[in-house]
RNA sequence: GGUCCCAUCGACUAGGGGUUAGGUCGUCACUCUUUCACAGUGAAAACACGGGUUCGAAUCCCGUUGGGACCGCCA
């Protein structure tokens, strides 16, 4: 165990395969709280060793979102470190270097087969009802062998050769006290024929380097830890604390997954999601404060100070966008109007609507904002001070514009409205109540025609904002049409 | 299938031997608003089941059931 004078360190340890998933940020979000909560370090490692699976500007773009979302690392590609590089595959030697000590302390074997050879044991095995499992077939290779193998130039990777006959315990700070037999686990490939290590080894040896602390993960490494406890004991090393997080769940509670809605942060970033809302309710999602606290809005600052690892939930969390939604359109309600107007620019951009007079930007949003689960809503909510004419929301609504009374009262109000220099909530209020007074019409019969006469829909927000904001001529316009 | 993990309203959760089991989202109703939304008020809604331990279990233990994760030269 560690010693209480070492400085708190953590990871985020990402491989770059592109999009930045819901659970990554949460992983991110948690170690980055973590470390800030206990005064350590939080520090970002590139687990890029699949050469497979690489994706080209993965890395930048995750930084690019962490950044975004006010997650911040102290040690990294981009700020270096003492314990660089960050880059797993800038690492190789390293890997390679404490392969070589476990094949020496007979912690590892040399195997030869071939992927299609071990495709073929694993189909058999399944055929039989078995668990799939290397069987260890190259275990006991005699030396003489494994050099005959090699001089050949055979492929070979390197296995962990799992000590049998034992139980594994570790502690896991979330999930309580775990114990796994030996003689289930797999003997595990370290190195793999192209020269590259796995996760499991490069994991530990980067881990144990980079002095790292405490693990905090996902959920679906526990079943591994055992191999890596094996790996940290090999090399006579000691190791880390463990925290496992709960999975974050589709609606079914299976793990969340693509198949069931968007699981990249970028998605619900270009969503119009706030970055504020993010971070808030992703961490809601496993993490609670405890102890009768009902406040749910908490600012990045108050997450550091309130989160510990004790709170975790052991249990996996649903994401449910209702609440997202619900929050979301919390935080937009009660932003600053001037940074709002900013960040709603695109969308209104996006809309076809001219971005100039942020005045009027900011005017439209202030009336349409209680509207918007995310600023991707903003298109829906403003189509009537776009279009030069009104767009009936349905077929229905257009019987209360041709109506005899509607006609009056359109002509009525036109009259009154051109005689204005310039129409605002407040004279426009004035001029539909002495259109009442002196037509006779009203409720219903006044205001419903008026309303889908200036936007084509029977609700919305306040008709005087409206009015005002598509101003006079426009109003006019739109008026006389009916007449 | 094997191993491991998990189990409070539909969802997120508080509580953790004695509570009318609390809050939030969602749902429903009412109020406000001559619209919808917002806001306000209220309602329905949960301790998976069975055994222990105990004077007393949602809470502790065991089992059952259910769910999930993992079982790759992916991470």
């Amino acid at each position: 165990m560690k010693n209480n004078n070492d400085v708190v360190r953590v990871r985020f340890a990402p491989s770059p395969t592109g999009f930045v998933h819901i659970g990554s940020l949460r992983t991110a979000l948690f170690n980055y709280l973590f470390a800030k909560h206990s005064g350590g370090k939080n520090i970002l490692r590139i687990e890029d060793t699949d050469q497979t699976r690489k994706v080209e500007g993965a890395v930048e773009n995750l930084i690019k979102v962490m950044g975004n979302l006010g997650i911040e690392f102290d040690e990294g590609p981009v700020q270096g470190g003492d314990y660089g590089p960050y880059y797993q595959s800038q690492r190789l030697g390293i890997y390679k270097k404490y392969c070589d000590e476990l094949l020496a302390k007979g912690s590892a074997y040399y195997a030869f087969e071939t992927s299609q050879e071990l495709d073929e044991m694993r189909k058999l095995q399944q055929l039989e009802g078995r668990q799939t499992m290397y069987d260890r077939r190259a275990r006991d290779l005699s030396e003489d062998e494994v050099r005959l193998n090699l001089k050949n130039g055979l492929p070979y990777v390197i296995r962990l050769k799992v000590p049998l006959n034992e139980e594994i315990r570790f502690d896991d700070v979330i999930k309580g006290t775990i114990k796994i037999e030996t003689n289930i686990i797999d003997d595990q490939v370290l190195l793999k024929s192209d020269g590259f290590p796995t996760y499991h080894l490069a994991n530990v040896v980067d881990d144990h380097l980079m002095k790292i602390t405490h693990i905090i993960r996902g959920e679906e490494w526990v079943t591994s830890v055992p191999k890596h406890i094996i790996i940290y004991n090999a090399l006579g090393w000691e190791i880390p604390q463990m925290a496992h997080v709960p999975l974050i769940l589709n609606r079914d509670k299976s793990k969340l997954s693509k198949r069931q809605g968007d699981v990249a942060v970028e998605d619900y970033l270009q969503k119009g999601y706030l970055k504020e809302t993010l971070t808030n309710f992703i961490a809601l999602l496993g993490w609670n404060p405890g102890e009768g606290e009902e406040q749910e809005f908490f600012s990045m600052e108050e997450l550091i100070k309130k989160f510990t690892l004790e709170k975790v939930q052991s249990s996996g969390a649903v994401f449910n966008v209702d609440k997202l939604n619900w929050m979301n359109n919390e935080y937009i309600k009660n932003y600053d109007p001037d940074k709002l107007t900013e960040m709603a620019l695109p969308y209104f951009s996006k809309a076809g609507f001219e971005i100039s007079d942020k005045d009027r930007i900011k005017k439209i949003l202030l009336l349409i904002r209680v509207y918007l689960n995310k600023l991707d809503d903003i298109p829906d909510n403003i189509v009537y001070f776009i279009k030069k004419e009104i767009e009936l929301e349905s077929e229905n609504l257009k019987e209360f514009l041709t109506a005899d009374s509607s006609k009056k009262v359109f002509e009525k109000l036109s009259e009154k409205i051109s005689l204005l220099d310039k129409l605002d909530p407040e004279n426009y209020k004035t001029a539909v109540s002495e259109v009442q007074k002196e037509t006779g019409i009203k409720g219903k019969a006044l205001f419903k025609p008026l309303r889908i006469a200036l936007t084509g829909s029977e609700n919305g927000p306040e008709l005087p904002m409206i009015a005002d904001i598509l101003g006079k001529e426009k109003v006019l316009d739109l008026l006389k049409r009916w007449i």
